[in-house]
DNA sequence: CTGAAAGCGCTTACAG
DNA sequence: CTGAAAGCGCTTACAG
């Protein structure tokens, strides 16, 4: 064994007995060339054989891109959303051949221009800069911007089916960009269920502050029965904070999550949330990213998981 | 604006007016060759203000390897440790001007080749290897499976000295090669305590299943008064069933986490566990990355967040 | 002290 | 139908 040198394009070329253009060509599938089906087999044959595999560096450099999409991905955002759309884009992206790097962290223009500059990637994702940047993706088939707004109205619907009419949305400490997406969609949903367009208020990381900041909102708004959370974390605190407040969940206040992280199941009473399965968009970024087709993409809707909150 | 093409070697070689090879030297400082100061500066100057950046691929493909590390990671390990052993590793890494590329999923002899084929990085690291492959790494200096040693005494140190001689190991359904490892040191830890080698029970994921396996478990151990999880999800599962077949955490059963992942904090009782500071590990791993000198970590000792399941 | 040249492994016009 | 050649952007012996 040990390790041997790799074998490249020139040994099969050597190996198959046709120049090192003419395998590139039959390995490729060049629609520009005919070349005899006994060539084409051999060399592949050979190939094949060989175990030759296309060194990706010296391709990238050719080619000017690597077979390689980065995703970047910001921390605080983990859920089931992040989860399966993370396993839909790889699905993906592996059946074209190319393959999902995640870079974690915090991100600049600097550090993706690193990355770049480093392995000049096919392209480079930024986890819900879909949102953000406001593309039309519904346009492209995919009901993502769409999705976004279903699955809001959807937390929203829930409240409203169980008798809530005064309604409060949780946000995290830190600025989500998406925070302002969220609530624009809550208020949308909120004007065509008829009530009033919910308010919002930030919940802190810390405990104690976490419980004030809870007290504090409900004594200023009695009108308010349910507290819809930015994601289940917030929702989680929002529990913490009720309990810790002597508050029975769902009697008094009742409290709905977003985007099923796992551990709703665990407090007592336990989280009723919203599940979205974000393996389709997924899917459909590598499809955009690869400027593939995204027609056929089909994302089942959301749902509501019930368990003892709301 | 616009894109315009890229600033290479050529460039900087041009307008500085000497040869490409000058222009590598001065920007590598290569200690082979002694060039004029005044040439130095000069083609250091025109790099700045050209916006010389060296292109990754085409270095990657004249040096052999990529300026990238890239990290493997099952799903289902994701804690405190995994959170701050990133940290330290991409930290570490960007000091000496590598890129930290993590990949998620499950992963084989195949994909990890696939990723070497493609951007050829520097390393693959696969994310608790080092446990695993048994390599020494206290004799680098990193206290690293003595670290691991250390934790698992420390959980179980902090039961005994609640009282508890009677434990048992909660273990996830998945098996996870560091379980055998974990065992292995608990019972290390367990003689020199002084207590009965712990035995090891499966906690399944499903809610019903689970209150089962611990109940059964109980009935066949009645001198079992503590039980210890592998990780805070395994420990936060069997909170879940004592909470669902009446038992009292701490006073029938006492609970320990082990990786503290955040979620301990919501539960009644709040979670009691053990919190490892893995950012020296993740900067370790990143010098053994690259063959650098790895004294001079000091990784601070782990800690007991006392909460109140013991 | 500095430059011309080779070569990493590939792809793709271009010429036969 | 197939091959010789150029070139992607860099580094590094080698020669002056």
């Amino acid at each position: 064994m040990g390790t041997s040198r790799r074998v490249t394009l020139n040994d099969v070329a050597a190996a198959s007995g046709v120049s090192r253009a003419t395998v590139s060509f039959v390995l490729n599938d060049d629609p520009h060339q005919t070349i005899s089906a006994a060539t084409r087999d051999r060399v592949k044959q050979t190939a094949r054989d060989l175990g030759y595999v296309p060194h990706g560096v010296a391709r990238a450099l050719r080619e000017g891109t690597s077979r390689v999409v980065v995703l970047t991905i910001e921390a605080g955002l983990e859920g089931h959303y992040s989860r399966s759309y993370i396993d839909g884009l790889d699905a993906e992206l592996a059946a074209h051949e190319y393959v999902l790097l995640v870079r974690h962290g915090h991100h600049t223009p600097q550090t993706t221009q690193q990355v770049l500059d480093v392995i000049a990637p096919r392209a480079v994702i930024r986890f819900g800069e879909t949102y953000l940047a406001g593309r039309e993706l519904d346009d492209l088939g995919g009901g993502w911007r769409d999705g976004l707004a279903a699955h809001s109205a959807l937390q929203l619907r829930h409240l409203v089916e169980h008798g809530h009419t005064g309604i409060v949305v949780a946000l995290p400490d830190s600025e989500s960009p998406l925070a302002a997406t969220r609530l624009k969609f809550t208020g949308h949903a909120a004007r065509s269920l008829g009530i009033r367009v919910p308010d919002s208020f930030v919940v802190p990381l810390e405990r104690s502050a976490c419980a004030e900041a809870v007290a504090a909102y409900l004594t200023r708004a009695p009108q308010v029965t349910a507290i819809a959370g930015f994601s289940d974390d917030v929702a989680l605190r929002v529990l913490m904070a009720l309990h810790d407040l002597g508050r029975r969940v769902p009697d008094d206040v009742a409290v709905i999550g977003f985007d099923d992280n796992g551990y709703g199941v665990y407090t007592t009473p336990a989280l009723t949330t919203v599940n979205v399965d974000a393996e389709a968009h997924g899917r459909l970024s590598a499809r955009l990213a690869l400027d593939l087709d995204t027609g056929g993409l089909r994302p089942p809707p959301a749902r509501i998981v019930v368990r003892q909150s709301v």
